[in-house]
Parts: C-alpha cells; sequence; structure tokens
DNA sequence: TGTAATTAGTGGCATGTGCAACTATTTTTG
DNA sequence: CAAAAATAGTTGCACATGCCACTAATTACA
C-alpha cells in the first residue's frame, strides 16, 4: 500500500511485539507471563544469582527485574533467599517446579527462532545473529554512555 | 558473567526496548510518547489514512492505534474527519502543527538508525535489513496463519 | 427488502516496562 | 569511628500494548 522502505527500528518492532505474543501464548498455561522467561532462561544457564545480576546482564530495568521475579515467586518458580554476607540482596534459587519444565520453556524461544528462519540458510542465520549482536552493543553502549549518572 | 550464547530473540528484546527509550527520550519536548512516531511517520509518507489501514500496515492492535491517535489528535498533531463514504471510518490527517516538525520527528529514527549503524559497513547494514525483513516476513505470516478467526 | 454477518472504531482490563523516590544495608572517607 | 556516598531491592506512577466485548455502520444473502 504504502511504498515506504521498512526500516530496521520498524521491523524490531514488529519482531518483539509478535515475539512477545508467541511466547506469552505458549507459557500461559504455567501461568508463567511472557515478561517472565527471561528470568527463567537465565536461571537455567547460571542459578543462584541477585537481581542485580539479572537487571545488568539481560539490561533491564531493576523495578521491572523485581516484579517479574515476585510473579515467578507467586508462582512457585523461583525463592529468594538473602546473601548472608550482603544483607541487601538477595541469591535467586529456581525451584523444583522451574525446573521441571525447564525443556518446555527452552523449547519456546527455540520454536520461535524456527520460525523466524525459515528460509535463511545457515549462514544467514549466523549473519543475522552476528549483525544483531553488533547492533544491540550499539545501543547498549549508547545507552551506557548517556545514562544520567552524575559525572565522577 | 553468563556464557550464554545471546540469541536472536534477546538482541530484538534489547533493541526494541532501548529503541523506544531513545524515541520517547528524544520526543518528550514536543509531547509525543514512544507509542505515537510510528503513526506519525506513517503518515508523513501518506496522509488521509484510516485507523484500520495504519493498523494492518504496521502490523498493531486497532485499539493501541485508536489510543495513540487520540493522543495524537490531542496534541494537535492530527485530525480526523469521518468519511463521507463509509461513516463508520475515519480519514486521519496531519495538522500543519504536525508537518512543521516532519524533520526533527524524522531524525529521530534516522539518528538511531545511524547509532546502531556504527561501525557496520554499507552491505552489512543493507543485509541486517533483509535478514530482518525475511525474518518479520515468517512473523507476521505465522501470525496470520495462527489467528483465531474462525475459519471459513 | 429485511435480517444476518462483517467491519471500523472505542473503552476497559491485564500485563510489561522504565523512571524516580524511597528504605535498608554496606562501603567510603574525613 | 561517624557521617556521607553508594548499592540492592521495593513501590507507585505513567505509558504502551494486546485482547475482548461492545456500538454503529455497512455489506451479504435468503
Amino acid at each position: 500500500m504504502i511504498d515506504q522502505r521498512h526500516t530496521i527500528t520498524r521491523w524490531v518492532s514488529l519482531l518483539y511485539r509478535y515475539g512477545q505474543m508467541y511466547i506469552g501464548e505458549r507459557l500461559k498455561a504455567h501461568g508463567i507471563g511472557k515478561g517472565q522467561h527471561i528470568f527463567l532462561n537465565a536461571l537455567y544457564k547460571e542459578d543462584g544469582l541477585s537481581q542485580e545480576e539479572l537487571s545488568s546482564y539481560l539490561k533491564i530495568d531493576k523495578g521491572t527485574t523485581a516484579k517479574a521475579l515476585k510473579k515467578l515467586e507467586a508462582q512457585g518458580y523461583v525463592l529468594r533467599q538473602v546473601r548472608e554476607e550482603d544483607k541487601r540482596s538477595y541469591r535467586v534459587f529456581l525451584t523444583e517446579k522451574a525446573w521441571r519444565i525447564k525443556d518446555e520453556v527452552r523449547g519456546v524461544l527455540t520454536d520461535w527462532r524456527h520460525i523466524l528462519s525459515d528460509g535463511l540458510t545457515e549462514e544467514e542465520q549466523r549473519l543475522a545473529l552476528e549483525l544483531l549482536e553488533k547492533m544491540g552493543g550499539n545501543a547498549a553502549r549508547f545507552n551506557e554512555e548517556n545514562d544520567k549518572t552524575p559525572k565522577a
């Protein structure tokens, strides 16, 4: 209809929104929302992280992290244990219930990736990841540099 | 910290969220939120579209579209005029006020694109767009096919 | 032609997300 | 050591977004 050249930003938006819809749909039955799976997946990789570590690794606001973990805890997927050596922070651990659905939760992302990769060669998939990584790195770097922390 | 291989989905999420933050920050002064710029940009390309057309072109829920346009109208950037030939629908037109900031609004996306493209060759940028387009097309197609409309 | 189905748009609800102000610890420093 | 600065986490707010139920208008069709 409109002859506009689609831009990177627009495709990113579409991919993000559709991805969220897909993930939400697939995990709904477990009471896991589309905002929580990313934390589960991170914890499957490395259990016992603090919220701070999760936030900075995933580049997600600490408030958002706190809320997502609160929900996961309420659903019985994680438990938070105060660190003895620093009582401000927690260690977040997956429960048995969370480990039990690990393959399923990870499978959702895998399946989505397959849907996206349809018709792409192995090489193209590799390239796509590489280019997204570069752009993501640029975005993250820009964000940090323009952080509003008072200059040292 | 964690050795996890970053996935396409994760980078897409980061790029989307950081992009929204950037856009929101840049347009704040004009009273335009991060959810509205996409409609302005579409209308700069083709003025007078209906909400339905905007929704289906941008692949954005019609409820979301309605709310975004309502805000743009409240801020004086668009006006909606009932179509004579179909009184259910509007034509959405940009106002003088919107045209006046066209370059600035479009510049925000251009600048963000430049930030993301830092260190990428022309060829890589072309490739990135091409691959995102393919994946976005896959996502959109999948979404349509799994639409919950009663089967004909 | 008149009833049923479809379509454009609205409004309410739930959720995710970032920001900013706040509390409670811990670390730094004079 | 005591006061100040930094840090981990929480909470409230604003906004974006999708879904669903609804209304009003249009189109299909029996």
